[in-house]
DNA sequence: CTGAAAGCGCTAACAG
DNA sequence: CTGTTAGCGCTTTCAG
């Protein structure tokens, strides 16, 4: 490997001199700086990022540590800090393995993280000694680092009031909500749907929570194998869709007369219309879905989904933006919002 | 920031001795040693990755280096490197943003990438002044850098045989092909099956090999909006899906008598099945599909897709693997494979 | 405009 | 067992 001393030693300069000249920064004889820079182009020269990292104590490396790749909500995500990061002359990786130990092995200047529950795992396991930049993409969530880390949220409260207001604009009544989780677990979805449901289902209420999960089912056996989720720390979370088919058969058991399905996610809601469908139900003459995520798969159903945008890419970008600029020490706000729209698709009947 | 110097004054020793009783290397006294460890501990301490990068010349750390992470398939290679590698104590990390210039910068020991072609643009592009031990996982497609970089193949040569073989025995006669390239193109999967049906069809072959891309389909204005494909050093490559609803447009135009479809990849089957069921076909009853991936995302449609399973988080792992052999100086195969199977879905009539 | 020198935080001989 | 010393490759004063 050929350094800067020995691109010195053949243009008889120091080391200085050389520095300055390939970086652009002080006082350097122009023909020498030429000389120089055909010299290091010609010798190979490639400057070692390792070395010049420790003697500036910045990486201009950004880590996101995510896990769950294989769903595309996270990929849209890194796709919009990595364009941004970019610009600012930043890089973006993706660390999936969810090992908080390891974090403070790596090389970055940063961390962003996915969600407010990832979020908040970090601050109880690494958060007391260590200490890096830190932003995170949240959801609305109740949670109580909020003075810690800068959010960028993309609220998904919001997002279900805007799926309940699309599916009653178009003349849905009786709307059912369908959840990964038990009706008793605090969730910003579930809290939104049950303020704006609570008068039209009454005591009722709980028949339209599909809440597909062991404490949510008890001891339904289909939702067993649902359990294998907490045994490794990485995995590919392939449930969303096996939960969303659950779901529909659970919708059919209880002959629930509703006639429009919000779900927690898109995975889920393809999972649900593909079981709904061979259950006899057609989509949306009997049953409307409306997504929360917006991403691609949508299309991979006989009917596009309709779904409520949470912008990922956006939001990612909002991220590398924020973190950029604690980097930098220049002013930032500690939450920031990312807009939300309906995407309209074809799995929405129109009642009026 | 606490470094080993702090923790030597408090221990009233010199950092050496901090080194080796931090490091667990070298004879220290069992009592400093214990004190030291405590000391570091309450202090806080974070051993400096860059510091102990540049005195040791390696980061154990490895990028994948690929685009195209909406692909599951990508995303499922990943998941078998981070796996293998974290027994070796190595990270891997995702680069997505495909600038290869950018490579030289990176802090890693080790660089693997995920395809030939993308392995001979690089070699290109920075092969020349620049190397850094490099892993390819491969496809079994013709490029000329054998030699060049180690290699873990999955053969999709092979795969698509097993494709065929599995279509015969079920009593499939004329079998097509849908690929994202012309006709022309030096692709295996191709060659494959033109050496396969070329009895079958004839003169006629080339009717049957569903090419969508510019080349293939001249001005046919439906192809048109792939073009943006070149524009953007990193985008999402949402155009598989696309191309295979196409795909079934032109299977129905050019009225083929296929009773069978092999596939470039699962999503192009994806494609090419939502949109050949709107063309009135059924699934498999008038057409058979077999895709080419073995993703997740088969299972999405009505009837769950067969593939024939690349087995991407295998080739991952072996990727890792080799990586690692090799930069511990160890004996490496230069070609490894990846084994290959059917995975049955639904997709498939019995013809006998 | 240039070069010597100190330093970033850690490793690894090597003499004691 | 311990401390000194000389790096790793680059940056950045600061005196010349």
């Amino acid at each position: 490997m050929v350094t800067r001393k020995d691109i010195a030693q053949m243009a008889g300069v120091s080391v200085s001199v050389v520095s300055r000249a390939l970086n652009n920064s002080g006082y350097v004889n122009k023909d020498k700086k030429k000389e120089i820079i055909r010299l290091a182009k010609e010798m190979g020269y490639q400057a070692n990022p390792i070395a010049i990292s420790l003697a500036n104590k910045r990486t201009k490396q950004i880590v996101f540590y995510c896990k769950e790749l294989e769903n595309a909500f996270n990929i849209m995500v890194y796709e919009g800090m990595l364009e941004t990061a970019k610009k600012y002359g930043y890089m973006v990786m993706i660390q999936a393995d969810l090992d908080f130990e390891k974090i403070k092995t790596m090389m970055v200047d940063g961390l962003i993280l996915p969600n407010e529950f990832l979020a908040q795992m970090y601050l109880d396991q690494v958060g007391r000694n260590y200490s890096i930049p830190t932003v995170c993409a949240t959801y609305g969530n109740p949670v109580s680092f909020s003075r810690c880390i800068p959010v960028v949220e993309s609220n998904a409260w919001e997002a279900t009031n805007l799926a309940m207001n699309y599916l009653k604009n178009n003349g849905h009544e009786k709307i059912a909500l369908l959840m990964p989780y038990d009706y008793n677990v605090r969730e910003v979805r579930a809290y939104a749907w049950k303020s704006l449901v609570q008068y039209t289902f009454g005591d009722n209420i709980e028949k339209y929570y599909l809440g597909i999960s062991k404490e949510g089912l008890g001891n339904d056996p289909r939702v067993m194998h649902f359990l294998h989720e907490q045994s490794s720390n990485y995995r590919i979370d392939d449930s969303f869709f096996e939960k969303g088919e659950l779901g529909a058969h659970i919708f059919c058991e209880r002959k629930l007369d509703a006639t429009a399905l919000i779900t927690f996610n898109d995975e889920m809601a393809l999972g649900f219309i593909k079981s709904i469908k061979k259950l006899g139900y057609s989509v949306p003459n009997d049953i409307s879905v409306v997504g929360i995520d917006g991403i691609f798969s949508r299309r991979y159903t006989d009917q596009i989904l309709t779904s409520v945008s949470l912008n990922p890419k956006e939001q990612g970008a909002k991220c590398a933006e924020k973190m950029i600029k604690i980097l930098n020490g220049e002013k930032y706000k500690y939450v920031s919002h990312v807009p939300l729209k309906i995407i309209e698709g074809e799995t929405v009947k129109k009642m009026n």
